[in-house]
DNA sequence: GACGTTCTTATACGTTGTATAACTCGTCAT
DNA sequence: ATGACGAGTTATACAACGTATAAGAACGTC
């Protein structure tokens, strides 16, 4: 008997045929929670996670899409795997020789790193709920050289979640429209650029002014390094500032 | 001639009756692109964005689904209204007397009092172009005191954006889940801490010493003062700093 | 071979945004 | 008054989505 369907075509009766297995390349391995987040990860990295449908990626695997609902429960439960899997891609060996702040410094530009290389992952980690091994793992590390710098739970508590935002909003905030091809990203920042530039000066005079900074960025390094100087700078601005709170 | 569908009961023939009129308590002045944010807003308030659907919203307003699109060309067009409408209500009237620092501070405030009065209004910027007037009005305001205090264009729309940002990610880092009734809200609090309360105090001890701090938050006052601090601190530092960045 | 567990498929339902075309109604020129 | 016209609304339909349900295939164990 042969099924074929919208998704795809198969022989259903006996073992597949080599011939199917490599049209468009599709991998038949058995299907396994790691390889689905894998596959789903890299969809939404490319076509954004509002594109990430349990549909596509069925078809993109290969398989039905309630073939998906073995392995997760719900498309949330699968979005749970995507965070922790973009959690556990970040590096939180720390130098703990070094200052506090350099330290922190580090956990938060190796998040930088794991977002920036997953333009779906700032969207993730928004709507998880943070609570799998690999959330745990860098929450204690943070805490642990927070705690050591001298700040009470209250306080490390407070900077290790702002740590946290601070790395998914430095991404999401990093100008330049995502998931478009780069001549459709720099078209649509030149559209946003003339539009400012095109106010009135005589009401807007600053915003015209900074019509090219305020939605272009040449070197986005330079943003997420004024980003990480923002930061660091302010948790050293309240370290010494509440010495009151700093007891252990 | 009389319809009756699903979304409301009219006649049609005839000026409609007062009695049809007052059922459910439905308005039935005309449709507006003003009434019709207002109404959105409002049910985007009241049960979370995701909850704000073309049709509820029609036959909130008495309406069938496709009559929005009259004013609206596309659901995107809708939630770029509600971000301008948002973008109005923040009061960008700062005292230019007081050194720049409270003057941003000021604006930040302002921004969250807003965001804290509109749950769905931070998912609503998150995602919005940012090109309406009154975004426009925000931002003058935001760069004029930067530039008057010495940042340079690219510094000025840096810490700008940033103070955006902030705003936003602030009030989506408020623990304490979203559009719950607070039982609920303090229901799934409990069941987060004692989740990090009972791992392993072997293998997380700042975890589940901070198991408290990490998901509550007994005063939110207390967490929006802590960003406010985190953020006019590293400013401040910046501005500092950097002499360098500070030629006007 | 028979069987139970593990995985996959087939089919179907309700909900979403919205394209298209028809309809209603107030306004105004005739 | 009446016919035309445009602003505003409705009726109907479609494709895509997440997923419930039940049936089927594959495979390790006896």
């Amino acid at each position: 008997m042969i099924t074929c369907t919208t998704y795809s075509c198969q022989v259903t009766s006996s073992r597949r045929s080599a011939a199917l297995e490599e049209q468009a390349g599709a991998e038949r391995t058995r299907l396994t929670r790691a390889v689905v987040v894998d596959r789903a990860l890299q969809l939404a990295d490319a076509d954004g996670l509002e594109a990430l449908t349990i549909r596509k990626l069925a078809t993109d695997l290969g398989v039905t899409p309630m073939a998906l609902y073995w392995h997760f429960r719900s498309k949330d439960e699968l979005l749970e795997g995507l965070a922790e899997r973009i959690w556990s891609e970040i590096d939180v060996n720390v130098d703990s020789a070094v200052p506090w702040a350099a330290q922190l410094r580090g956990l938060l530009e190796s998040l930088l790193r794991v977002l920036r290389a997953h333009p779906a992952g700032s969207e993730v980690l928004l709507h998880s709920e943070k609570q799998g091994e690999a959330w745990s793992n860098a929450a204690e590390v943070t805490l642990g050289l927070l705690r050591s710098a001298g700040f009470d739970p209250d306080m490390a508590s407070a900077i290790a979640r702002s740590t946290l935002w601070t790395g998914i909003m430095l991404v999401m905030s990093e100008p330049g429209a995502a998931w478009l091809t780069d001549d459709e990203r720099i078209e649509v920042q030149r559209k946003k650029q003339v539009g400012l530039a095109s106010l009135p000066p005589a009401k807007y005079p600053r915003l015209v002014e900074c019509a090219v900074p305020m939605t272009a960025c040449d070197d986005p390094d330079q943003h997420y390094e004024f980003g990480v100087r923002l930061f660091i700078g302010g948790v050293e601005a309240i370290a010494a500032d509440g010495a009151c709170d700093h007891r252990r």
